[in-house]
DNA sequence: TGACAAATAAAACAATTGTTTGAATTATTT
DNA sequence: AAATAATTCAAACAATTGTTTTATTTGTCA
């Protein structure tokens, strides 16, 4: 069928047709989710036929497929997870880090603001892809964040606390996402806009989770230290 | 058309598959959401024919919105927003009751289970009926848990670090939820299994939580009191 | 019991959607 | 330039789905 993705060298204005549908689907996809779209409607914004996704890529399924390992890399170029952080930082400061790397992804704006949208869609209704995405992509992201936390508590990464502070941390940033018709509906203000709103967003949860989890840690005093 | 909910009095036995239809409806749409669900589906679950839901509810969103106003009503019935918490409790214990019945409401099992899946659903892809669910159910929920918080911060309920903390509050509960198959995937042992479960997630997040407004409230030490 | 309304059932309708087909067009190679 | 392969396109197919229609059954009341 298609052989040049096997040699494509330098040839990059080829498979145009290809790169537009993976763009138009990746919208549409993280617009209505994976049933919900629409093979017409992904061809149509991508300026091709009916036929050319079953063409390119042979079905929807393996589109989407295509789409969510394309994101992926997309985002985490754009968005390391601990940004600019040195590795002597602080566990408090890499947390900040962390957290406003997670919250920029999720509200990245831009021609590539499908990216964030796409993960969390697939984290509440997911398809066959979820596992691959959680083992290449969740759990690497959560080992560091577990890294942090156990640090900061004092604890080892494997104890319990330190999961369930992670989740924590994690569940306020991906809420504002996953609610955010409910958010705005009830107290707009808070909804991030632009990068300013974002920041403030991440320095209040980093602010709120360092504060529990100082609480946390006192309780540990004497055992350790 | 169908007069007899205008005059059901007492008449409990008719209705029969109109009621069938609003169970059935309930699991369909919790399941699979609005438009994955099929009129057959829930109509084959609830032993009726096709042409069922049109007669008894006029067309598919129309008994969307009656399946909502329904479980919302069941929901509360059972489980009151504070529990069994006195008027005269402290603001920490009654966080703690709030906690737990929103956990409750989410992760009830049994024949009315689909309650809670439904409301996280409609939060996470709303339909029309999201606005007179955030004003007839959410907002007032809000606003008690806002007047707590307040208390617990002395703040009053306004100010932003409030609204801030709600929604970091709402978001550890409603998280376990919305990402059950990626939490699933990562770390199983967290997902509550029962009602000791409910009550274990119920305790970290009131100790995160509480330990994270202790360390705000700690600012405020000169200001107030 | 018989007339009338309510409820159910089977079939069909109309619209949508993923996919396939086969011809036409474009690009590449010999 | 001719031949071959790759791509695009219009049309159609097959399956699904919300809704409607029409006939039949069931229940109620005079």
């Amino acid at each position: 069928m298609n052989v040049r993705s096997f040699l494509a060298d330098g040839k990059e204005h080829q498979d145009a047709t290809r790169r537009h549908l993976l763009e138009a689907a990746g919208e549409v996809f993280s617009e209505l989710g994976f049933r919900n779209a629409t093979v017409r409607e992904i061809c149509h914004r991508a300026g091709a036929n009916v036929a050319a996704v079953n063409y390119h890529f042979g079905d929807k399924e393996t589109l989407y497929l295509e789409v969510l390992r394309h994101a992926h890399h997309k985002a985490l170029e754009k968005y390391p997870l601990l940004l600019d952080a040195p590795e002597s930082a602080s566990p408090e400061e890499k947390l900040k880090c962390f957290i406003l790397s997670l919250l920029s992804r999720i509200f990245d704006k831009g021609p590539n603001s499908w990216h964030g949208r796409l993960m969390s869609r697939e984290m509440i209704e997911p398809t066959h892809a979820l596992d691959s995405l959680v083992q290449e992509r969740i759990r690497p992201m959560s080992e560091v964040l577990w890294g942090i936390i156990a640090e900061i508590l004092d604890c080892p990464p494997t104890d319990e606390r330190v999961v369930a502070s992670a989740f924590s941390v994690l569940s306020q940033c991906v809420f504002y996402k996953h609610c955010r018709p409910c958010v705005g509906s009830l107290f707009p203000g808070l909804l991030p806009e632009n990068e300013k709103g974002v920041a403030r967003l991440a320095a209040h949860i980093t602010d709120f989770s360092l504060a529990a989890m100082r609480g946390f840690s006192s309780k540990n005093r004497g055992k350790k230290r």
